[in-house]
DNA sequence: GAATATCCGTGAAACGTTTTATCCCGTGTT
DNA sequence: AACACGGGATAAAACGTTTCACGGATATTC
């Protein structure tokens, strides 16, 4: 009898079925041995309950299965489904996430990328802000929606198309004067050839396209003005918006409704993100649908599958159209 | 000069300062240590970029600074909320979050449960539907929206509060017959008692209160039919309905209006959660908010706070009452 | 000024694995 | 029947920490 409680280890479980240490090590991981070996193993192990300890195992292999996600934030549709999927995605995989939160703050994206080194995770799946990363060689690291030109893989949707896309379904509806509004300074890297492939659609089929774009710090204030000039006070300048974002649509929605001009009748409006929020402006409001899911599973297995072929790629996902209802990926049902 | 290019160890940083394995220990562990000493030390690891393992160090002390977060999904505000503030709080108290997503599954959970064991994280929290969970003893655990009648603390909202609280906003609009609407069969435990509170409180105002409670397998289609009887055809038989969750609510004004009951003016809306999308139907849905933060911060300093004195408590936090754009703590601005 | 207490750095053992080298034993070959 | 061979289990050495017992020096006391 032991006078320990505590948590079993290899060797108890070797002791209790009458075999070596190595012996049971190799059971555990799927090294060839004796069936009847093997069977007395995992009989002991069983009985005492055993669970390997992972932090041992860490340390003599070098190899944690584990993999940090570091994200700006969560509570933002986009953002919540990528981490959801990204975590499904590694579990299936027999991975676990280690999750941060940056908050766009790039000191604590550095912060974050030092802790994982400390931490020794496997690899780095990040949306990441700040200019230039400093990363450790050897360290898997993933990137999404930020194309670093070095060695670092990007995965991303295909913004530019989907930009080009936005402008093809409101020229399609009727639209002759098309309008851009981007807000957030937040929005750089990849996401922000939205505008640049709305832009050549708009002057591929002869219509010039004016944009606006707001700056974190002056808050709504100048989209409403602008808005209020344009479009609400004289009969619209524009009649179809692209907004760089579904949380904008819907804010712009709101505010153009609560003063009067109708939507979709007298402006067009069309998103990106295919948030499920959308859904709720049913029959009215379009957006551009990231393949999250997709974009997820793709990040993992580029991560994970030692591809330094591939590896300062730039892999862009198709993106599709949705009108009224349709899900992000996996968004909430109630 | 070294051959390997390996990360440097502890040992490497005592050679460099010149002093012993143990000192570079005591350093990194904040035990007193000449200042001399500490200084070169500091200035060694400085310099070699020497960071510490943290797995040696876990599977010495048994401790590894990282907590497991159990939850059924993320994209849904309420979660993703959830998961970002209880990161956040563990974040700021040195520790870091491991999250595992069950999409409401009782065997994933248990499995996850049962990995964190072997993973060794210092705790775990967790929002679960499994009705009885198998946990280590001496694992601490915090459950949140669920109190298990055993030694294990519950962090939830005030939801029999909540309830009595949208009855009273309903009737102080002047509502005169509630109805309440419960979707999901995963609404269980704490978030259950919405119907209670907002039933007392109907009685106690006289108004006989009705219920509908949606489950899953049947889709929404019980609801509608129901709505379109009561609601819809006839002049209503209800003016004042409570949804049990924010998403409900939604879904419901959204349906409502699509044929022709106007929100607020013919029923009354309220929801429960708190959550942004409800801004976009502005000045029309009442919410009942949750003390997200609050709860998570609760959760943590519960968990980490070796307090087996109010152990088996139920923490319940006051909600309250916003009208419109009102946010969930940390909502999504754009 | 000697004896005792105090401080603090050192060395070594231990944590629970993986892995390499070793050794045993049974099989097949001549 | 002797020998080389090889499959497969064992023993032992790491992995990078923490911690405890030890001891040398300095400070304190009578």
């Amino acid at each position: 009898m032991k006078k320990k409680s505590a948590a079993p280890t290899m060797k108890d479980v070797a002791q209790e079925a009458g075999v070596s240490l190595g012996t049971v090590s190799k059971v555990f991981n799927n090294i060839p041995v004796g069936e009847d070996y093997r069977h007395r193993v995992r009989e002991a192990a069983e009985k005492l309950g055993y669970q390997i300890n992972s932090y041992a195992r860490g340390l003599k292999t070098n190899r944690t299965q584990t993999v940090a996600l570091i994200l700006p934030l969560l509570h933002h549709p986009f953002f919540s489904a990528l981490a959801e999927q990204l975590t499904g995605a590694l579990m299936q995989r027999g991975y676990r996430a280690l999750l941060f939160i940056t908050n766009f703050d790039p000191d604590a994206e550095q912060r974050c990328i030092d802790m994982v080194r400390q931490n020794k995770a496997d690899g780095i799946i990040a949306l990441t802000y700040h200019p230039e990363l400093r990363v450790d060689e050897g360290l898997p690291f993933v990137s999404i929606d930020r194309h670093f030109g070095t060695s670092i893989p990007c995965v991303s949707a295909d913004n530019f198309g989907g930009g080009y896309l936005a402008g093809e379904k409101l020229i399609s509806f009727g639209c002759k004067k098309p309008l851009f509004l981007r807000s957030g300074s937040h929005v750089v890297g990849e996401p922000d050839k939205r505008f640049a492939g709305f832009d050549a659609c708009c002057r591929n089929a002869g219509l010039p396209c004016e944009s606006l774009t707001l700056h974190d710090a002056d808050g709504f204030t100048p989209f409403f003005e602008f808005l209020d000039k344009h479009v609400i006070r004289k009969k619209p300048s524009f009649d179809g918006i692209f907004c760089n974002t579904d949380s904008l649509t819907l804010l712009i929605c709101d505010y153009l409704r609560s003063h009067g001009v109708r939507v979709p009748e007298d402006v067009q409006l069309i998103g990106f993100d295919g948030i499920k929020s959308l859904g709720t402006e049913r029959y009215v409001c379009s957006t551009i649908v990231q393949p999250v899911a997709e974009m997820a599973q793709m990040a993992v297995d580029v991560l994970l599958t030692d591809s330094s072929a591939q590896s300062s790629a730039l892999i862009s996902l198709p993106v599709h159209y949705a009108y009224g209802g349709t899900t992000l990926d996996g968004e909430a049902d109630v």
